[in-house]
DNA sequence: CTTAGGATCGCCT
DNA sequence: GGCGATCCTAAGC
């Protein structure tokens, strides 16, 4: 049994409301990780997400149990890790696009060769790297290992806009960043 | 600083 | 057979 209640936030919720939360609490993998500064939400409703055609064989965990992971390789090369959101058969959830990384930094470097600090986790792919992220963590529930999150800060100022590397429903702003933070992939304007 | 191309898996038409 | 919720490197302005 696992709660939809994690690190404060009610992955039943919509899942642009949960992307919205998601913004400062922190993520871990085997101890690896850091703050969530960057999000994107994804709706069963919503053409631009990978479950709108209905489920597959690769998206079947973001129709499982909410606060579980789903994992899915992108462009062939790169891991990109989401949350699952709303109720059991909807498909919704929340891309982590970005952390600030705070714990395990020598094992992010490991991984990752090239790159500097501001690089470690500034992207989708990247961060999945860095945490060593893959298929082997798809449909896992996030309040066990090697999972752990922790509840953001309160106040944290929160901007939004258009998500980033899709070409269906460009306008819809489910794009969700700290403000004013340097560790996102790309800045808000 | 902006643009272009390659890598390469899995789903879709 | 085409194309993507990407990233890196190289070249052009």
């Amino acid at each position: 049994m696992s709660s939809s209640i994690l690190a404060g936030i009610d992955f039943l919720a919509p899942s642009h409301v949960v992307a919205r939360q998601l913004i400062g609490v922190t993520v871990l993998v085997d101890g690896v990780g850091g703050r969530i500064v960057e999000t994107e939400a994804y709706d069963g409703e919503d053409p631009a997400s990978h479950t709108y055609g209905g489920r597959t064989d690769r998206n079947f965990a973001m129709f499982g149990p909410p606060a579980h992971a789903y994992v899915y390789r992108s462009y062939g090369i790169h891991w990109c890790l989401n949350f699952v959101c709303r109720e059991e058969g909807h498909g919704a959830g929340v891309l982590i696009r970005a952390l600030e990384p705070l714990a395990g930094l020598d094992a992010m470097r490991a991984r990752r060769a090239s790159g500097d600090a501001w690089t470690l986790c500034s992207g989708p792919g990247k961060l999945c790297q860095a945490l060593g992220v893959t298929r082997a963590l798809n449909a896992l529930p996030l309040d066990g290992a090697p999972f752990a999150l922790l509840p953001a800060q309160p106040g944290i100022a929160v901007v939004e806009g258009p998500r980033i590397g899709i070409s269906k429903a460009v306008d819809v702003p489910w794009r969700f960043g700290e403000a004013g933070s340097r560790w996102v992939s790309k800045p808000f304007r």
